[in-house]
This record gives C-alpha cells, structure tokens and sequence, in this order.
DNA sequence: CTGAAAGCGCTTACAG
DNA sequence: CTGAAAGCGCTTACAG
C-alpha cells in the first residue's frame, strides 16, 4: 500500500494535487486528474481512510453493532434499518463483534475511529448478567454518541438511558398464551427457560416468560413449575439443536400432564415439535406449540407455526427516527418504544381436544 | 468527544503523559496514571482510534467482509473464522456491506483504513454478473492485501487470483443426486434456477445445477428443461419464499412427471416441501427432495432434508491458513482448495415405489 | 517519571 | 490550476 507522498513523486505534482485528483475535484487540470488517478489504480493506491477521517467532517455513517449470535430477524433488522437510514441520507455499515465477552474497549474503539453519527445497537449486547452492557452504555452516553438500542432494550438503568426500540415482549407473549387458553388449554407448558436468571432480568425469554405467566394468571391458571423445559445448555436460549435435545430430557424425566407449550421464539418451537413428533406425541393433534418471531422457517415448516410477527419493518423505521433525534439533539425520545407484534395463525395449534389421551 | 488535548489540560499533564497513562504503560507514576484514567471515565475520553492507527503497526486483525445477504451458515462459518483466528492470535472483525451494488471504493477504504492484517471474504461478492467482484480482487491485489474468498471463488479470473476455500459445490451435488438416482429416481428435477444466467458462471446454485445434471448423465439420463424449477423472482435464489412460490408456479403451469427434486440448498428445499405439501403430494412417500448445506432449520424439520453438509469448520480452518500464508508472504497457496462435503441421509428422501400414481 | 518535538497520511484554506 | 504549510489526534523515541 503506497502513501500520497509516494504516489506524488511518481506522478511529479505535489501531494496537495494528489489528493484533489483523488477527491475528483474540479478545480485540478483535467489531465493531471486523469494521470494521477491512473496512476493510483496502476499502483494500487487507496487514500488512508483513517487519516482522511481525521481531517474530515463525520461521515454520514451509522454503526450498526451486533454482538454474539446473530440470528435471520437481526439479519432482517439490518436490512430494514439500511434501508431507512439510506433515504435519510445515512449509510449503515455494520459492525459484528463475535466474543460475547469482548470488552468495552472494543466496541468504544469501533465507533470512537469510525467517524460514525451514531450508533444502532442491534439485538442483546453484553455478558449474560449485563454488568457490560451497563457499563458500555454508560460510557458512551458520556461520549455524547447518539445511540439507540434496536430489538433490545438499554441495561443501564440509569437516568443515562438511551432510547430503545422493540416488539412488546410480554405483551406478545400474553397475547399468543391467550389464544391457547381460548382454544381450551390450561396445561400449558414454556420452553426454553433457565431457572438461575432473576426474574426481573430482561432476557427476551424471560419478557416472554414473564408475559406467558401473566396471561395464566389472568384467567386464573397458576404456573406448573413441572410444565417449565429448562435448557440443557444455558448458554444457548435460542437453538433449534438445544430447544430438541431439552425437550427430549423433559420428556424423558417423566410423564407430564399438559397439552400445549408456548416457545420462547420460532427455534426453539422447532426443535420442540420435532421432539414432540420423535416421542410419537403428534402437533396439534395433541399437543399445540406456539412460536415467537415470525420467522420463514416457521412459516415453511410442517406444521407452520403459530406465532408473533414482529414487525420488523417498523421497530426499524421508530429506531432511525428516534437515532435522528438524538443525532439532532432533539428533545429525548421517550426511553422505551414498544411495538405491538402481530399474530399469525399457523397449523402448530388447535382447540383442545375432548378425547384427551 | 473530548481529544487527548483537552483532556491533558483538565489534568494539568502533557499529551504525552495522558497517552502513556491510557496505554497503561508502566513508566508513568501510578498516581498520575490513575488520575487520568479516572478523568478519561469521568469525562468520556476515548483515544481516536484513526489517530491511534496512523502511528502504530498494523493490529492483528482480520477484516471478514460479507456483502448482501447473509445466511446462517455465513454466520456459523464466521464463529469458526473467529475461532480459528484467535487461537493464531488474531481477531476477527466482520463488515457487512448491505447494498449489494456497493462500489469498490467502499470496500477498499474499509480495508485501508482498518488497520488490518488481512481480509477475508465470505459468501459471494458483488453485482451478479461478477464485474465488481472481479474489479474489486484486481483492486485488492494491487494494493497487496492478503486476502481469501471463504465459501465462495476468486471470479477475477486473472493471475492475480487469490485463494479460497470452498466446499465442493459440484461434487457434493452429484453425491446428492447419485443418491436418488440409487433408490431408482430417474424423472429428477432442479430448483431453482435463473435460465439466464450462462452456465459457466460460477454462482453456488449454478455449480450445483452442473453437478445435477453431470450426475444424470453419468447415469444415462438426460436432464429434462421441463423439470427445472425457475426462480419466479431472480434476485433472490436461496429463499424459502421464493423457492415456494416458484414451486407453486411450476406446479400449476402443468403436470409433470417426476418423482424426485434436487434443491439448490436446503432453504430452497423447505420451500419446495411445502409447495408440495400444499398441493397434497407428500414428501418423500410420492417424491423425494433433496438439500444442500446442512442447517438446523432442516435437520429439526419434518421430514427432516436428505443434504450436503458443509463441513463449515474445515472451510475456516483452510481459509486461515491460506490467509495466514499470504500474510507471512509465503509461497502461493494453491489457487482454490476444494473440501468434500459430507452426505446426510434424511427422511425427505426414499427409494422410488413401484406403484406409481 | 515527564515534556517538547517529530511524524503517521491525509485535506484544505492560503498564496501564487 | 498548483504548491507550501498548517493541522487533524495520536504515539514514541529523545532529552531531561
């Protein structure tokens, strides 16, 4: 990679020339322009981009950080908020950050020489008791970076939040509970659940969770802790492969009484019913299983799943809007938008049936 | 933001003595070095990472770069690549780049002003017709970045060619094939295809298709147009909802007889089943499907895919080592390495019944 | 242990 | 139209 310095030699004009020919300037002879970017492509010169940014003005950029597993709707996510940051003017470039432990720094440093406008948090970010998570929004609310959380919600807790854009958990939740009771269930089990995490954590299974118990209660169900499948591997709450292999333990551990369970999202409603149908028990003829998310794969599954779509499209286009604000310095958005999901019925459930088995 | 400038003055210390205290460097007085650092807290000091980068050597990190859609299996090979990577003391750090008509230059400054030891690759790059994609690996190696195609080819097609690491698209379809053609399949068709794109394109659905079809013939079969599924929308190829309602469509233009259907990869195949499903034709009792790639969404689905599993950790573990060579400045490594895939017998495929219908 | 100074690779007024 | 110069925010020998 060769510098302008050198690219200047070569071409015989000053670094000053090379730069304004890079730049596609008009106040440079058409010739030299032509030469010195000629010169640059034959020589594989790419002006530094960290020490044009030191000189610049913030590029209309957004960062847009995903930590630890991704997953289809996060995939989806980004799409949707390239999509709405684009006819802002705005480009979102995305930054994934794999280890799930990865300190603050990095992500500090991620945006701080970016030369991004702001930032987009997309999806869970931080260790599992989200002293990170804190931590890191703390910090960059003291960097003054606008940022809003995307599909999540900020942990900070403090007065610092940041504004927050998601499908309403619980609400989501209640709402697809619901619709077993209606359908005659009362022997409802959840899936996947880790019984070390307080509940008032605000893991997107336990939202769920927490809405799943909610609806129970409001139509006078008290929770079965034995209808609870607890994940064999805590550390993934939202596998196909871990949904299966948790499902096939609790069905093994003994017989249980129930006729409906209620998944924490699309994936783990898969492996659930594929459980279900290894151990011969069939859905919905037997046992209805819901999903959460609204994902393809459940909608092109055997049987299609009954879930909540999250609107991904709109959690988008709020998180943008709120992000413009902050980039304004407009007034604060409110802390926390919620976005109503939208239930879809698929082949997964069916009205109790009478026969009970 | 505040610069190291002003944060030296709030301390009442030199630039000099704040960026060795951020560096945590042991030739500053302890006290010294806590007060900054406390100050950086309290004032949300971060040291610019541009800044930082022009005066040190290039970090050890590796730029993974996706463009367009991702997949899960992109995902699951960038966990790998990530693995691989560190155990060699590296980091990865992946750049998504959404617009799949993103030019050149976008990439090229994300790689410059990175910092970057390397670059790799994963899932195909560029505009469909390959033009970018060659533009860019030209590009790239002019400007002696040491970089790998991962899951995908070098389509510059030049001298310049840089390695990568693939599965055997080609191989593993014919192994696919081959298996249906045993159970006494004959009448086997492909989905999806674009009829415009010329067959020595490299595109994955197309070297799959190559397979299909060299596996029929190896058999005595010729391939039958009549049974190739087109894609109704051709921009996007590995969809299940498009593979559905391409299915759909093929299925209505009129009958066909064939007992089997080759898929692309295994979201094409899901869809596929479904449209089957849909029109009552049960899968595999009256036709077999095939996958490629082996995601979980297909091994929990019901039938669950007769595949291809990519052996996705091999292909990352190739892909460093390729990268970590080109780095080192080491002999060239071979233009493409090829890794065999692995057959999956599912329940979406069984041998042809005799008592056709 | 600390500071003044050079310099990383650029861009951009400022002169000419 | 072009070049010399200042400066973006850092790090790091070099003196003290």
């Amino acid at each position: 990679m060769i510098t302008i310095k050198e690219l200047a030699s070569i071409c015989g004009v000053s670094i000053s020339t090379v730069s304004r020919a890079m730049n596609g300037r008009e106040d440079v002879n058409p010739e030299t322009r032509k030469a010195v970017q000629n010169a640059a492509k034959k020589y594989g010169y790419v002006p530094n981009t960290a020490a044009r940014n030191l000189k610049r003005p913030p590029s209309r950029t957004i960062a847009v950080i995903v930590q630890g597993e991704t997953s289809p709707l996060l995939m989806q996510g980004l799409v949707k908020l390239d999509e709405s940051l684009r006819t802002e003017g705005y480009e979102a470039i995305l930054c994934h950050v794999s280890d799930r432990r990865a300190n603050v720094a990095t992500i500090e440093n991620l945006i701080v020489g970016g030369h991004y406008s702001g930032a987009i948090f997309l999806g869970r970010y931080g260790d599992d008791d989200g002293v990170q998570a804190t931590e890191l929004s703390k910090s960059l609310a003291r960097m003054k970076v606008p940022l809003v959380f995307c599909t999540t919600k900020d942990f900070s807790g403090s007065s610092l939040r940041h504004p927050s854009v998601s499908v309403d958990d619980v609400g989501g939740s209640i709402r697809v509970t619901k619709h077993l009771i209606e359908q005659g269930h009362t022997r409802i089990g959840f899936a996947l659940i880790n019984p070390h995490v307080p509940p008032e954590s605000e893991h997107v299974w336990m939202l769920r969770f927490q809405g799943f118990k909610r609806a129970l209660r409001e139509h006078g169900i008290e929770p079965d802790p034995d209808l609870e499948i607890v994940a064999v591997d805590h550390s993934q709450p939202y596998s196909m492969a871990n949904a299966y292999a948790s499902t096939m333990h609790w069905l093994e551990s003994r017989s249980h009484d129930y006729t409906a369970i209620v998944s924490s999202c699309d994936a783990v409603a898969v492996g659930v019913i594929r459980a279900l149908n290894d151990e011969g028990i069939r859905v919905p003829e037997m046992v209805s299983v819901t999903g959460f998310d609204g994902l393809d794969f459940g909608r092109y599954a055997n049987p299609s799943l009954t879930t909540l779509i999250q609107p991904i499209d709109l959690i988008a286009k709020y998180t943008v809007s709120s992000l413009l604000k902050a980039i304004a310095g407009d007034s604060p958005t409110p802390p926390h938008h919620a976005v109503e999901g939208e239930f879809y019925l698929g082949e997964s459930t069916a009205p109790l049936s009478r026969d009970g088995d």
